[in-house]
RNA sequence: GGCCCGCUAGCUCAAUUGGCAGAGCAAUUGACUCUUAAUCAAUAGGUUGUAGGUUCGAUUCCUAUGCGGGUCACCA
């Protein structure tokens, strides 16, 4: 039995009362001949006209506000496509049902409600209510007082902005909230553009298992998890890679996947524990191909989405134009730290080279790590345009073929908007001797310092041994997308449920 | 995991030096036939996140703890 509070108890009262005069508070069957937006449509394609014809509707939604006023009452109803008024007259539907519908009828509650379209004296469109009934009776009350439209906006009053309640209890934070419901839209928005785009490069779009035997495709810690059945223990996914490239060995040139990954590490504003990834694999390119698609791919979104090539993030206007400045790390380092990161081979040499800089570091890190945070430190947030930066370190980058001319970097750039890492790709590896020797090479800088192991994935291998084609690949952060098209500084605004404590 | 901030009525927020825990909206009752945060009058609503401690007295001070937020660490 729930612990009802006063306000509910009054409802469930109503409840009671509904039902000893035989009336379903949750009826199985709704009326419905129109959405709200559709009368309004209909009502303002015919205003106007020579003969305007009388719009009869019964129209079915969430109560938002009501306003008594003796022998006349307002409320206003809202549906999942728009928001309207009611207008309620004794004189047509009898002062005992006007009673009826004042002592039975909450905010919160859905109606259905008949009758015809008009404006009232003030010109607001409305529906002239004739008949109506309980569509579904809420016992709780929403937390927000009261809205008001306002030339077409909606503003809210006592809003609900408690994060923790409104993450908990995202339903209640929908309902009340239009502007939250209006990024969850572009969130599928942005889905859908990016399927378009893909789909019109001749991608095909795929599937590979979510529970894994073996994870890799990137350095973080998985969760686990057991097949009962078969005894087995299972891993969530933490990247796609791995498997996506077996079907390029498959015979598949062109695939790509949006999907959820899984990483059991620390929680942040850019962080969730399941996050939703897009990665694709481009067989006969390389990463300088990957980079000029990837612009032309967020050039299409940002258009498809917003309707324009330019947006807002925090304070700054992010121009999507082509093409983006590139940087290459080496000397993007160089600019800022003054160091040049080939002059010191090893990670005990740039940690003293480092030591000039006002940055913390752990000084037993490898030389790889140190570059990346010397990247994280000093690069990444003055990327506020979009930037590619490439030519990673060898030794972070277990799955990206090395440069022509250095064996120590290899062809990887990642993408970087508004301050923030967007994305990450190479030419990948297709040599499986050479990637044989890159994971045990992995195996080796991992059991030193840090506590993540890789697996060596054998099947992985096997696969490449068949003739992998040259290719380039992409991964990239869909939730982060979404972070900077809706203007959101945290990736919980742009999860339905994010990830939080028990309670 | 470290540090900082927050947690008071359904929602948004107050509460002086430690001195009777309040307001607006929501709710209840009444008035009101074109309102729109309707208005007006009245009523009710609380284990101040939880558990301890100091004190004559704790929302306030102290300790522990839960949850949330920020930040740092972690996150090729």
């Amino acid at each position: 039995m729930a612990d009802y509070s006063n306000l509910e108890k009054v409802r469930l009262e109503k409840i009671a009362k509904l039902k000893e005069l035989g009336i379903d508070p949750y009826p199985r069957r709704v009326d419905k001949t129109h959405s709200v937006q559709e009368v309004i449509d209909l009502f303002l394609a015919d205003e106007g006209a020579s003969e305007e014809i009388e719009i009869q509707a019964v129209l079915v939604g969430r109560i938002r506000s009501v306003r008594p006023m003796g022998k006349v009452t307002f409320a206003h109803i809202e549906d999942g496509t728009g928001r309207i008024q009611l207008f309620f007259r004794a004189n047509d539907i009898g002062e005992e049902q006007l009673a009826f519908f004042k002592d039975h009828f909450d905010l919160g509650d859905f109606i259905q409600a008949s009758g015809k379209v008009f404006r009232t004296r003030t010109g607001e469109l409305s529906l002239w209510v004739s008949e109506f009934k309980m569509a579904a009776k809420a016992i709780t009350p929403l937390p927000a007082a009261k809205d008001q439209e306002v030339d077409g906006e909606i503003v809210s009053h006592a809003t609900l902005t408690d994060p923790e309640t409104r993450y908990r209890q995202r339903y209640a934070d929908l309902a009340v909230n239009p502007d939250v419901r209006e990024v969850f839209r572009l969130r599928t928005k942005t889905i859908r553009a990016i399927q378009h785009f893909m789909d019109s490069k001749g991608f095909l779009e795929v599937e590979t298992p979510i529970l894994q035997p073996i994870y890799g495709g990137a350095a973080a810690q998985p969760f686990t998890t057991h097949h009962n059945q078969l005894k087995q223990e299972l891993f969530l996914r933490i990247s796609f890679e791995l498997y996506l490239k077996r079907l390029l060995v498959g015979g598949f040139d062109k695939i790509y996947e949006i999907g959820r990954d899984f990483r059991n590490e620390g929680v942040s504003f850019k962080h969730n524990p399941e996050f939703t990834q897009m990665e694709f694999y481009w067989a006969y390119a390389d990463y300088w191909a990957v980079m000029d698609l990837t612009e032309e791919m967020l050039a299409f979104v940002v258009q498809e989405v917003l309707g324009s090539k330019t947006f807002v993030y925090k304070d700054h206007e992010i121009n999507l134009d082509k093409p983006w400045q590139r940087v290459e790390l080496r000397q993007g380092i160089l600019e800022k730290t003054g160091i040049d990161i080939n002059d010191h081979k090893t990670g005990a040499e740039l940690a003293k080279a480092m030591k000039s800089l006002a940055m913390e570091f752990n000084p037993k890190a490898s030389r790889g790590k140190l570059i990346d945070d010397l990247l994280g430190q000093y690069l990444e947030p003055t990327f506020i345009q979009p930037t590619f930066v490439y030519d990673y370190p060898r030794e972070i980058s277990p799955l990206a073929k090395t440069t022509p001319d250095d064996p120590n970097t290899v062809e990887r750039f990642e993408g970087f908007i508004g301050g923030m890492e967007l994305c990450n790709a190479f030419s990948e590896i297709n040599d499986p001797i050479d990637q044989e020797e890159r994971f045990l090479e992995m195996g080796r800088s991992y059991s030193s310092v840090e506590d993540e192991h890789h697996p060596l994935d054998e099947d992985y291998l096997r696969a490449m041994r068949y003739g992998m084609p040259p290719n380039g690949g992409f991964g990239m952060g869909v939730d982060r997308l979404v972070m900077l098209l809706a203007n959101q500084q945290t990736i919980r605004e742009v999860l339905l449920f994010p990830h939080l404590r028990d309670s």
